[in-house]
DNA sequence: CTTGACCCTGGAGCTAGCTCTAGGGTTTAT
DNA sequence: ATAAACCCTAGAGCTAGCTCCAGGGTCAAG
């Protein structure tokens, strides 16, 4: 099938796919008399591991040492496989961490300030950022500094 | 002061805050006849403004909407810096969920796969990922087929 | 008076994963 | 026969946030 064929069977931009040869993912198995890429089903098929490792996060790279192993899986264990999924859960824990931890420092911030028509010149979310202590919400009965 | 006494209280690199300037995140207050950038106390604690943004996960282009508040405090209320938190949390809140969709994803795969030292060509990590079926864990007696 | 540390500008390069442009050839349908 | 739809290559451009380089000026110590 011509790369026009492919692409519509997933969903993904010409570009994309051409792309993808430069990076060594995907090469059509022929060429016609013109010159256009040829691609048989294995090729497409291969199209789909691509995109399905994709979508659970691996990254082109990660997808190339993946295709390594695919192509020669008698050369691989199972191990060599299984290290690779976990290495890259380790890796997105580590993502997740970060990010809780800038929603916890966030939502410091955000208790501390009462989102209201008041002028931002006393905003404890301003402040805490200008002086680097984490925001205090109020401890006593007044109403928020904020 | 000058551009390295600057970066050594905060430890960022000299490209950075020229970079921050191109940016129009930091502009020094005045120049030495030599032209060399002249930071005053003020601008030294908004440097220390912006990496405090930074550090809790704003981009470059967020902290220049706050840094846009700040330079006009008056003008703003609570409400709009509270926005932009919010609104930051909501983003990070999706990140997660992507990040924890992936992993999912890959728990699933890592689960149907023996990690031994069979070879490959029976692996359910490869096997999902070629038929895009999500990977089956072993239900019956028998070893793991990975 | 020279050495080394520091500063300047302008612009290129890096990662990741595309996306687009220019300029052209091919195929298919009417 | 011609127009639309498709395909090709090479290379530039995009985002984000720096980082580095070349080529040169300035400043303080010994």
């Amino acid at each position: 099938m011509k790369i026009g064929e492919l692409v519509k069977q997933y969903g993904v931009s010409v570009d994309t796919i051409r792309f993808y040869e430069k990076q060594q993912l995907l090469s059509p198995s022929a060429r016609s008399d013109a010159g256009y890429r040829l691609y048989s089903n294995a090729d497409s098929q291969r199209l789909g591991f691509i995109l399905r490792a994709k979508s659970v996060g691996f990254s082109l790279q990660q997808i190339r040492e993946l295709l390594l192993i695919e192509d020669n899986k008698a050369a691989w264990q199972c191990a060599d496989v299984k290290d690779k999924v976990q290495l890259k859960m380790q890796d997105i824990r580590q993502q997740i961490a970060e990010l809780e931890q800038f929603y916890q420092a966030l939502a410091k911030l955000d208790q501390a300030c009462c989102g209201g028509a008041l002028s931002a010149t006393e905003c404890s979310i301003l402040t805490a950022l200008e002086q680097g202590k984490p925001a205090q919400p109020e401890t006593h009965q007044e109403e928020a500094s904020c």
